[in-house]
DNA sequence: CGAGATGTTGAGCCGGTTCAAGTGCCGTGG
DNA sequence: CCACGGCACTTGAACCGGCTCAACATCTCG
């Protein structure tokens, strides 16, 4: 959904409504997209957004696995900063079924320069990412069931923040789950057997529910505040980064 | 060195003589900090920049282990992005004996708004991390040695592109690349023993030094394009992040 | 209804951890 | 100048979390 885009970048202050529909002019012509498929491969640089379905965003070892660095989310702008990422070793891919739109990156830009919302909305997800990738690293030094339910909490956090996954419904399969931990899903299920023991999740067939957020989230270590932080803190104008 | 700074800049794309000339101007009054200190603890938010020495952007788990997302290297910016962090669980401390100048924030603004190729290049600084640390999230998942050897490599390569260590050497404690590589101390020895055997490196006390480093990048993967990556390539206008 | 992808369970293995003891290097202070 | 204390590093042995391999059960979809 449109509206999920909006969502996510009020995240990062206020849009005007004049902000706001020159955006959603933007999205147009929205694709379907099979489960496991490839949107951005290592060198085309098209900016898109997701509008249904779960993407990621994965690399592949020498050694042929799968690493997941991210998962993309209905409202997540895609947008592989022209140029910037050629020869790096990274993908984004569908994981479920999607549906895609993709944005002109010169009006992108253009917006950009016009709007200052809008300028300061888009700093904001290069932030947000930054945000997350940390966090990732850091959850890959803990044990592999903090790990995984650190997991589940982030994409149920990001998912209700924009609308979302009101009853901690993920559509998730344990090999993704496997990938973005960096874990064997072997062990994921065991480590979902954990969780389903102590009343943390219930299980579905490519379908999980967190029945249980709060204890999930103290067993995960789980604070929320490095997903929406500093929404209204960031000044318009601040243009130095996380560095 | 402030001339490490400018030429890390540099590496964004082309900088003015009078850019360069206002960016030192704001590079005032370095102080010493003595190795094992915080520079930036969880709440304040100062700008500074490395002028000697070795940092890194740290974090605690819940167990007191210490996982280090980055290393710090003189020449690096460290902004933490105006209240965007509060809450979040990252410091950033040195390893060695550091030089360090704070930087006034709202200068900086104003320098951004000014100079465009100022503004191009900070924006290109938090890029540039985002790669580093989506690269390291990608080390996680490999063994050890390639973990360590990828991190050496690193180091090494973005030493020599600021004009440092032309020879190879680091100097590190076996105890910081083991939070860096998120492995034991103990493990580190014997993945540096075996380095040595294969006389990729060569041990010293807190200082270690890469006397193959093609072969050491053969065996890591390493490959250096995530660091340098778009040097000409990125707009000036381009806002986009890599999200 | 069959094929392929998904999830489960068990057994054995291995990379890396932890604990513990010991060596060597450095800077400090007498 | 030397003695000392502490930090960095090394080495060995036991342990364990998570992996691999393999077989099987289950679900979905064409």
């Amino acid at each position: 959904m449109a509206s999920a885009f909006i969502r996510r970048l009020k995240q990062a202050g206020p849009l005007s409504d004049l902000e706001q529909d020159v955006l959603l002019s933007l999205v147009v012509n929205p694709q379907d997209v099979a489960a496991r498929q490839d949107i951005i491969g290592q060198h085309a640089a098209p900016v898109f957004l997701l509008m249904s379905g779960l993407a990621c965003r994965y690399a592949t070892l020498p050694d042929g696995t799968r690493r997941i660095a991210a998962f993309i989310i209905p409202g997540d702008l895609v947008g592989s900063s022209a140029g910037f990422t050629s020869g790096l070793p990274w993908h984004v891919g569908t994981l479920t079924r999607c549906s895609v739109a993709e944005l002109s990156r010169p009006d992108l830009c253009t917006l950009t320069r016009t709007y200052p919302g809008i300028r300061c909305a888009l700093r904001w997800l290069m932030q947000d990412e930054l945000n997350r990738v940390r966090a990732w690293l850091l959850n890959d030094s803990q044990p592999s069931l903090q790990r995984v339910a650190h997991l589940l909490c982030e994409l149920q956090a990001r998912l209700e923040a924009v609308g979302l996954t009101g009853q901690g419904e993920l559509s998730l399969s344990q090999a993704d789950l496997a990938d973005a931990a960096a874990i064997s899903h072997v062990h994921v299920s065991r480590v979902l057997q954990t969780l389903f023991s102590e009343r943390l999740v219930s299980l579905g067939h490519q379908k999980l529910t967190l029945t249980d957020v709060p204890r999930l989230r103290a067993l995960a270590g789980f604070d929320p505040g490095y997903l929406a932080a500093g929404v209204a803190e960031l000044a318009a104008d601040d243009l130095l980064g996380g560095g």
